[in-house]
DNA sequence: CGGCGCTACGTCCGTC
DNA sequence: GACGGACGTAGCGCCG
């Protein structure tokens, strides 16, 4: 037996089989980095497009990450800052 | 002429056509944001994978943060003389 | 008179009297920025402490930042999203 | 035993003696806030003084990072070598 | 539970 | 004066 792919070995062997796993790994990231990075500016461009038609670009971050988010935890937290403010007799 | 579709309007009118272009933007932008989330987990798991075959994940990334910064940081670091003389002498 | 410092010129002279001037600015900045940096360190004990008597720590952070903000802006912005949400048919 | 003051109590009552806390906390932080924030305009105004002289306030700025870098940059730099024959060979 | 890295936000600058 | 891009800072989540 001459064990060609040793799963889970300390990964050694310099300039060896190891060596061309690392650089597969590194390719394969930094490609998909490059896939995130691109979608990225995608969505860029789609608050440019909205704001060139009268949108809040501002305003639409804060709806996308309030739909992200539970409503129930929301509601807890608002909760709690009122809570906070009240000790404070805050105005609000 | 009706104006039919004014470009840059405030995109106010609940209900009405704002609304629906409302719909689609965030429509979009949800979509792109979990395409971006799940090519971020894709990252994840090739550095999983890396670390199930003996790879240092803190060492793949540091290699991989270091490729990034290269092409800028060098060009960088070699005119940071050029830099030093700029602002020690003349425009340029 | 031998116009020792001329106020705004290109800052020539290499070696000379800007390069000395050069490294005084350099060293003011660096002092302000470790101060600065000090500061922060002071800031995240302040919110350890907090938590430590059972604060949320993230509720706190919440209140300092709605303190920093202008009320009436802020209610805008709010009623903004609100028009938004409404569009959108959302349950808030 | 009255337990006047229970260390880790989930701070709530309003207007009780959990108020005064977050009150001064709150203070305190807002304090220190505003001497980060004096800080990082007393840095602005140097960048202005220079400037003023005829130094190239980004190139400042690019020194000023670089020398931050530096000594963590030049370190990893220097490890990338060692980090390497980490990931390619043993644990170290 | 603390530290670190990534992400997102707001600010400042140069451009048109 | 508006816009887009870059930088630095603050918040969040994951890992150790």
């Amino acid at each position: 037996m001459t064990d060609a792919a040793p799963a889970a070995a300390p990964a050694a062997d310099t300039g060896g089989v190891a060596a061309e796993r690392l650089r597969s790994f590194i390719a394969r990231i930094e490609r998909l980095e490059e896939d995130k990075a691109n979608i990225a500016l995608d969505i860029k461009e789609v608050y440019s497009e909205a704001k060139g038609e009268g949108f809040d670009v501002k305003v639409l971050r804060k709806i996308i990450s309030l739909r992200k988010r539970d409503p129930q935890e929301r509601r807890e937290e608002e909760e709690l800052i009122e809570l906070y403010l009240a000790a404070l007799g805050e105005a609000r």
